[in-house]
DNA sequence: GTGGTTTAGGCGAACGTTCGCCTAAAATTA
DNA sequence: TAATTTTAGGCGAACGTTCGCCTAAACCAC
């Protein structure tokens, strides 16, 4: 393998010292347009790349997330998770980082695997895939205290700085939020077929709805695109149901089409948590996805 | 985060200097009994672990191994490749390796991919999966001058150490099977001549034809692109030829496609089983819930 | 000119390892 | 006991960065 290629070989090409390269290269100071120039020919001309080992060990970092995914329940392989694992990488890699697998061969190993892995500096944080209620992996880590976010809730107390809501649970979860609070007539509005993201959390209404044993009207499952618009609209045409089809609770895919529920429900006369209540949904990490009646962002 | 723990803290609990510490514990030297229970005691209580940057820096090695994968075309995520992240991850693992994985955004990003990941020293070599025939990747790396090992093969003169699934004998032993039912007409849905797989694949289909000592009628075997409409299309023309000329069987390269397949003879009134056998390949998980239980291998 | 402020860029030090050379003491032999 | 070999383990150096301090020259105002 050929030879590293090192600041020292960059700073003697360019006539100045090694450090002043590194500091070139970071645009950590001012330098005459004329030494810039010569710095970065001399990293052009001989193909320079800062050595990864040497950045980390300056840097205590490692510039690397692993990644925790689940050996793929047998039966039951998840695209979803493929197009996940690629989201990370492609996202990581928009900030300089990169993804690191490893294994998990059984639950005891767990907390060996994730020791190691950040004793070792090996990784920087985590990112764990399906988590489930009283996964054994987020006590694990919260002790280790590493930065991590998970893809999949886990609800056991521990405050994992972000979470990543399943599209599908989150749903369900909050048509059953609202099922617990007495609603039996639950509307959802969707988007087009064509969404992923959308069938996906549309389904978590169904398993929601299904599960609870309750009746689901065609006209309460509306589909559309757009935002506040949307919103606005189509939850309208729920208000003017007849009173015995009409909806009490309205669930949406995205915030911004609550805000707009929210604006006709009030224009329509109707009280927010009183007469009809309305859940919002966000990607970003949001534990809240539900307040009886109110979504507040 | 809490302070590293380092050699020389080891060392000055234990009382001897922090290299002595290094080599005690890659026992690169003889020490007294005595002084081996000191080092060992003094990690263990302090919980040390070497520190990955440092190692890498000094060993001019990552421990890393690029991982590069298609990131699952459309739906059609494949169980296998799954299987196989889970073990080489698990046997780099036994190595002391870990597993990189990287983006690659578009075809003229490649080059731009493995350089940086090489010069930087990111990595130590690449595993390489669903290589096919003239594979960008494969010139790329192997000017590179690193090491690599891929998953299919690519034929293009360079000798990279590969491993695959023995496709031809796979099919070879799903007609084998059906001749051993009885069937005569056989035929095939194979991928377009620039498939390697597909290429291997049809030969085994020639081997055990050519073994039975079947005759081969060209409409038997088609060409063709694509998954479950693909395999719809074909069967139907399988399908509609004269009784006499009508496969009894289907082989497939892939369930997606026998599953296309299954539904066109259910269209067009026949029974699998009875009137038809159909076989796939590589284990779909969607498998097991087709009603006719479908022979796979 | 004198004194003060800015600026470009040099320099030492540190991050945590591993490697190879070196020495003093211990073990062996004569 | 003296000469010789073996051994345990110390020590300096290097891997390639980044950080922060320092200095000499350049600039400015009087």
């Amino acid at each position: 393998m050929a030879k590293n290629i090192t600041l020292k070989d960059v700073a003697s090409r360019a006539g100045v010292s090694y450090q002043t390269v590194s500091k070139v290269i970071r645009n950590q100071i001012q330098v005459t347009p004329e030494v810039r120039v010569r710095v970065e020919t001399a990293i052009r001309e001989l193909g320079y790349r800062p050595n990864a080992a040497g950045q980390n060990l300056r840097t205590q970092s490692s510039h690397l997330i692993g990644y925790s995914w689940q050996p793929a329940p047998q039966n039951h392989s998840s695209p979803i998770l493929e197009q996940f694992q690629h989201s990370i990488v492609e996202c990581a890699e928009d900030y300089g980082y990169h993804i690191l697998l490893f294994p998990q061969r059984s639950a005891r190993d767990i907390h060996a695997t994730y020791e190691e892995l950040v004793h070792a500096r090996r990784v920087d944080g985590f990112i764990l895939s399906s988590v489930d209620y009283n996964d054994p992996r987020v006590p694990v880590i919260n002790r280790l205290n590493v930065p991590v976010v998970s893809f999949g809730r886990s609800d056991d107390g521990f405050a994992t700085p972000s979470v990543d809501v399943d599209g599908r649970v989150g749903i369900a979860d909050a048509v059953r939020h609202l099922v617990a609070q007495g609603h039996e007539r639950i509307a959802i509005l969707a988007w087009p077929e064509s969404s992923r993201v959308g069938a996906e959390r549309l389904a978590g209404y169904w398993d929601a709805m299904a599960e609870a044993e309750l009746p689901i009207d065609p006209k309460w499952v509306v589909r559309g695109k757009g935002e506040i618009d949307y919103g606005y609209d189509a939850a309208q045409k729920l208000l003017d149901l007849p009173e015995k089809r009409r909806p009490t609770a309205i669930v949406t895919m995205i915030d911004s089409i609550a805000i707009g529920v929210m604006q006709a429900v009030e224009s329509c006369g109707f009280e927010i948590g009183r007469d009809i209540a309305v859940t919002g949904f966000d990607d970003l990490p949001v534990a809240h996805y539900v307040k009886p009646g109110l979504t507040t962002l």
